[in-house]
DNA sequence: GGCCAGGTGGAAA
DNA sequence: TTTCCACATGGC
């Protein structure tokens, strides 16, 4: 194991941040730890009680990608408190929601529909082996490929990579990004509603995956990504019953209620669903449940 | 073997 | 406007 420098995070759960897939590349490293890449720079990390150890030399860059600038008690006030969400609170406390580059967030997410975090993970993987520059000998993830590299990749190439459909929206997007008509960093200036509709120009980019890299990269905590899974809660808390519910009402609602931090309270419902639903098919072999059927009445 | 997964885009009603 | 459907792949 490698020396490591402490840093002081209080009120933070290594764990919880990187599995509860707003991330997809990170590594166990066997020891309780993590191995993997912020950015180009490989990293690794281990949680002590409050302080945070890492590869000497990326202290900084750890304490902002792992955002444990955050206020969490502000952010943790501004929630409703709801059975489900205090719930949820309990479960993720110290989760944060994390600062990634803007390429990697955007790219990974695109491959995201209709996949399971578990697939995301290997396809994120598949990418970086296939394209990107190996760290310490190929044994830890590679870097994510920029733009320029999967812009010159052929469908074939990523469809080798597990994207299936996936891999002409991701070498479209790659391409667009690559040349320009497409500017990334250029959208951090743009306010919400402009930054949304911006990322929406990408081909495989809708409003549920633009919104994952506006709060997962570009640092909007408002941005509210509903998927199945939030959607599915959504209903069963606050719209039993009803029909009629369009995805734009969910939008305008969830906006409404969660507030500025509203992407941090969607995080931690969303991983609170997922890990609860996980806990209950590991622990109970007789009262085996799906998610709409826990949800249905 | 059927079902589902951090959806999107285009056609049809 | 809303509704429907194809789109690949892999785990359970």
């Amino acid at each position: 194991m490698p020396r490591l420098a402490p840093l002081p995070a209080p009120q933070f759960n290594l764990r919880q941040t990187l599995e509860s897939g707003q991330v997809f590349h990170w590594l166990d490293d066997g020891a309780g730890g993590y191995r993997g890449l912020i950015g180009a720079r490989p990293v690794r990390v281990r949680q002590q009680g409050g302080e945070l150890w890492v590869t000497p030399g990326a202290e900084a860059a750890a304490a902002r990608y792992f955002a444990l600038d955050h206020d969490l008690e502000a952010i943790y006030a501004s929630f409703p408190t709801d059975p489900a969400m205090t719930d949820a609170l309990a479960f993720c406390r110290g989760l944060r929601i994390i600062r990634q580059p803007l390429w990697e967030c955007v790219a990974t997410f695109l491959t995201s529909s209709m996949k399971q975090v578990a697939h995301i993970r290997q396809m994120s993987l598949a990418l970086r082996r296939r394209f990107g520059r190996p760290t310490r000998g190929g044994e830890d993830p590679a870097v994510y490929p920029a733009p320029e590299i999967l812009a010159r990749a052929t469908e074939a190439d990523l469809r080798a990579c597990g994207l299936g459909f996936r891999a002409k929206n991701l070498l479209q997007t790659a391409r667009l990004v690559a040349e320009g008509a497409v500017d990334l960093e250029a959208i951090r200036t743009m306010d919400d509603a402009a930054a949304l509709a911006e990322l929406c120009r990408l081909p495989g980019v809708g409003p549920k995956i633009a919104n994952c890299a506006l709060l997962f990269a570009y640092e909007r905590l408002g941005a509210f990504p509903i998927d199945v899974w939030i959607e599915r809660v959504l209903r069963q808390l606050y719209f039993k019953g009803k029909r009629n519910v369009t995805a734009r009402r969910l939008q305008e609602f969830a906006a409404r209620t969660f507030g500025p931090y509203g992407g941090y309270a969607q995080q931690y419902l969303f991983h609170h669903a997922r890990k609860a639903r996980a806990w209950n098919a590991a622990c109970s072999s007789t009262d085996l449940m799906r998610p709409q059927e826990r949800f249905s009445q």
